[in-house]
DNA sequence: TTGACAAGTTAGTTAATCCTAACTTTCATT
DNA sequence: AATGAAAGTTAGGATTAACTAACTTGTCAA
């Protein structure tokens, strides 16, 4: 899939991209709309659909719905795994508010190739992924054995688990990832203060305070 | 630092960077260095010189040699800073070959301000630093604690270790990457095959096979 | 059916960044 | 001190991608 890769520049990269994603959303794909979501004026879109055509990425004739050609599907589909993948970096182990990482995959999925985006790739999804922290891992019982997962607030003073899944709710997302609290860590009940609030939790050897309403936000799985 | 920030293009970014650069290295900065380095031509230069100079960033009269002003200093030495992180994130996490890490990292560091570096610096870090595995993390004696680390080829089959350092000579960094042997991670002896080679390691749930030989490129502390 | 208005296009401009060709300055060597 | 090569600049042109203004096409509603 996209071999021949002619490199398109980032600016037509980004038609492509807002070109499927309208399409898949309402069937036809008309140019105002197309400026609408690029934030363009209407003569820009003209002029891009030009260069997409003359490069076989776009059907397009004046006055008519545009369409991707299958290259240019293939083309636009490997740029949105890209940004889908980026995003997920950036909102869920970064802790980025999604409007925010929106806008950054948005530049990276033009810079990263295809090769890098495979190691990445592997390695957000070893993050991300509750079943990279599963024994039975990549194995046919891996969702039977996921569902071991419990509320981080069910823990004891002293016992452990791997982070599955953070909920919004925590709050500063951003911040605990920094801490450490991202999917994957492995987190302790440091220990509890005297009236069960609040509560110090041990990830990667550092500790942090946390009130106990917070534990309900985070989804572990007991080790 | 770099408060004011009228939004400079990548371009004139890059030029700071390599003026600093240069700079550093050499002392004086002509021209025709920025040139070659960043493989312009040397018309280039002087325009990109001048745009610089109307932003008050460099020093700059003509047939003269070139320097960063204060201001320029502190925006070239925060886009260095982002391209050191993004550097070494691609190869010490990802496992990209060095150059290849740079040409990515050089146009990545235009893309991410400043709150976005504090999370992924937060998080590189927390990955990359030894001794954020340690129990002593972020005290004095951390330094004193990190030294317990081994060579993994040390631990018997049962032992565990948290991942300090990868060595090169491993072979594909990446693809070791790719399954979680990275720094940070733990790695478990699970088998020795009858002739104690190959070696079953056991890394975020995953087994994984290497020779005995390779053992001796991965730095752990037991745990 | 036929306007009126929305949608789409064309033409021409601007701005950034590169280029080549040709001119000017600097400086090291004789 | 003179001079020629290297370094630096200016001028002018190409490309990309945006814009505005003005023209053309399409379509819905009276």
């Amino acid at each position: 899939m996209a071999k021949e890769c002619q490199k398109l520049s980032e600016n037509l990269e980004d038609y492509l991209e807002v070109i499927q994603s309208i399409s898949s959303r309402e069937g036809t794909v008309r140019p105002s709309d197309i400026a609408r979501e690029m934030k363009v004026k209407r003569p820009s879109v003209t002029s891009a659909l030009n260069s997409l055509a003359a490069k076989g990425l776009v059907e397009y004739e004046k006055y008519k719905p545009v369409s991707l050609t299958k290259n240019g599907q293939e083309h636009a589909s490997s740029i949105s795994k890209k940004h889908a993948l980026l995003r997920e970096f950036f909102t869920d182990i970064l802790g980025v508010q999604a409007s925010e990482a929106d806008l950054v995959a948005c530049k990276m999925e033009h810079i990263m190739d295809d090769s890098l985006m495979r190691k990445f790739s592997k390695f957000v999804k070893g993050i991300t992924n509750p079943c990279a922290s599963c024994p039975s891992f990549g194995e046919k019982d891996c969702a039977r054995h996921c569902k071991h997962a419990v509320l981080l607030s069910t823990l004891k003073t002293g016992e452990a688990g791997i982070i599955l899944a953070v909920d919004k709710s925590l709050g500063d997302v951003a911040c605990f990832a920094g801490m450490g609290i991202v999917i994957g860590s492995r987190v302790e009940i440091a220990r509890v203060a005297p009236l069960g609030d609040p509560v110090v939790l041990k990830v990667r050897g550092a500790e942090i305070s946390l009130r106990k309403s917070q534990l309900k936000s985070i989804t572990v799985k007991p080790v």
